[in-house]
DNA sequence: AGACTGACGGTCT
DNA sequence: GAGACCGCCAGTC
């Protein structure tokens, strides 16, 4: 099993209304300090049709990660999110302490 | 094989 | 709070 494998996993499990930073899936995958694998990986399956969840990942900052390889995705990253209940602030961010995923408890 | 790049994160200044 | 640096791994030239 890839470790990619198990990032989509690990993304799979978010739920809905919750988001995780990069830096927690990769954690969550055994993966610590390796954040940019887990958007590597992410980036191999921003396809719409995909079943994870990709949208709810985002960095540390609580923002929406931009790149020029991505040009509107982002625009559609935060469409979703908000259609899920999670707000932005004037900074287009996420507040991470109201909306991070928690595994334990 | 060596160098560059990328949806990142933590630390230092 | 913002910007500069360094470390991480995988894929490509």
């Amino acid at each position: 099993m890839n470790s990619y494998t198990r990032i989509y996993e690990v993304v799979s499990q978010i739920p809905s209304g919750k988001v995780a930073t990069y830096g927690q899936i990769a954690e969550l995958c055994g993966l610590v300090g390796q954040a940019r694998l887990v958007g590597y990986a992410l980036f191999q399956v921003d396809v719409p049709t995909s079943p994870v969840p990709w949208h709810r990942v985002i960095n540390a900052k609580g923002e929406i990660s931009h790149s020029p390889l991505r040009r509107g995705a982002d625009y559609l990253q935060r469409s979703l999110l908000e259609a899920e209940g999670i707000e932005f602030d004037q900074s287009s961010k996420v507040s991470l302490a109201k909306y991070k995923w928690r595994v334990e408890h």
